[in-house]
DNA sequence: ACAGTATTGGAGACCGCTCTCCAATAAATT
DNA sequence: AATTTATTGGAGAGCGGTCTCCAATACTGT
């Protein structure tokens, strides 16, 4: 019924990916993502509303893919400390099958232009964000978090700590070392006890 | 001997600090500076060899800023492990002083195009960042660490755990919440145990 | 074979940013 | 008062990025 597509969205987002992994997110140009696939700017347009809609689709696409796995280990696991642990773990070694990707998550969806986002792409944005929000809340509870500051720890220790371990190998380009998850896991670990 | 400057040094890079932490390092233009201040543009040229000298030297009097009164609080404590905690809280309550200045700390100097820089801003980062890379493997040692992976712990305790802590509020723009000191201080503590 | 349609391919207007250049200006020195 | 010098003030060229627009294209269903 119509030309088949020679460049599909998935493959754009990967060149948007591999240039925000490089350059930032300020790299993720639409006239650099046509060059590097080889397509010319019109295609790109033809796909994506405007510069805000690539910026949102990729950063959407890439916190999914990521929080898809992670909720469920969080979720597949009874016991709260175990979860913890499993989870911490996971976060390491997802960002290093994926250390691109994982570059994109230490940015914020602010870098990548949120506030000119639709309502559909910060509705996205927001759902995901409220689905890891409740399943943290739940697993702070199970593990006995009653107050602010006691909430705040188990956070901390569930999302924050484990991508501060990736963080400086994947600023500076380099692979993770070999003892990451096992690092992330006990400080994970040692902050629950 | 000459005319006196409207517009010195200090004061252009206060306005780009303030336009880094509300539109990241993408927003510190010449022209967005030259504006804030209400400079022609050739008066911002005339202070700053180009934009790449700009960047360099907003992120660079920024991490001396910081960099001083850490090492300090470091250096100044010979128990390690008080001085491991009186570290972390140092980091929450410098960035509760100065959020802008600790907004743009969140970023990298990549992320402030070091790769543009000239030879005396990149030594200047590398001399910042090895004494705190020395001071904090001194730590290390006195705490007993031996192994890489027990630096690395370290290392996550003193300097990325902390910073974790502040993160999510100083991206969000709000205020730290009154327990983030101690919050940051007990995680310290409890990996360093 | 034919018509319908999604997609390509690219030209070009528009805009903001970088950087250069130079005359005008205002203090300090003599 | 004359001279010197750092700085201001702004105009404008050049560049790269966004976005629009439209003809050409290649496939699908009938």
């Amino acid at each position: 019924m119509a030309r088949p597509p020679r460049f599909d969205t998935d493959q754009l987002l990967d060149a948007a990916v591999a240039l925000a992994a490089a350059g930032g997110p300020a790299a993720v140009t639409m006239s650099a993502v046509a060059q590097a696939v080889g397509a010319p700017s019109g295609s790109v347009y033809h796909r994506f509303a405007g510069r805000p809609a690539l910026l949102a689709e990729v950063w959407l696409r890439t916190v999914e893919r990521f929080q898809r796995g992670y909720l469920a280990v969080l979720d597949g696991e009874p016991d709260p400390h175990r979860a913890a642990r499993a989870g911490s773990r996971y976060v390491v070694a997802w960002s290093r099958e994926n250390p691109r990707e994982a570059a994109l998550l230490l940015y914020g969806a602010a870098d990548f232009g949120r506030a000119d986002w639709s309502g559909e792409h910060t509705a996205r944005a927001d759902s995901g964000n409220g689905r890891v929000f409740a399943t943290v809340s739940g697993l702070a509870l199970a593990l006995g978090a009653t107050d602010e500051q006691a909430r705040d720890r188990v956070t901390v220790a569930l999302v924050d700590l484990p991508l501060s371990v990736v963080r400086r190998h994947l600023r500076a380009g380099t692979v993770l070392p070999p003892h990451a998850e096992s690092l992330a896991e006990e400080c994970t670990a040692a902050l629950l006890a």
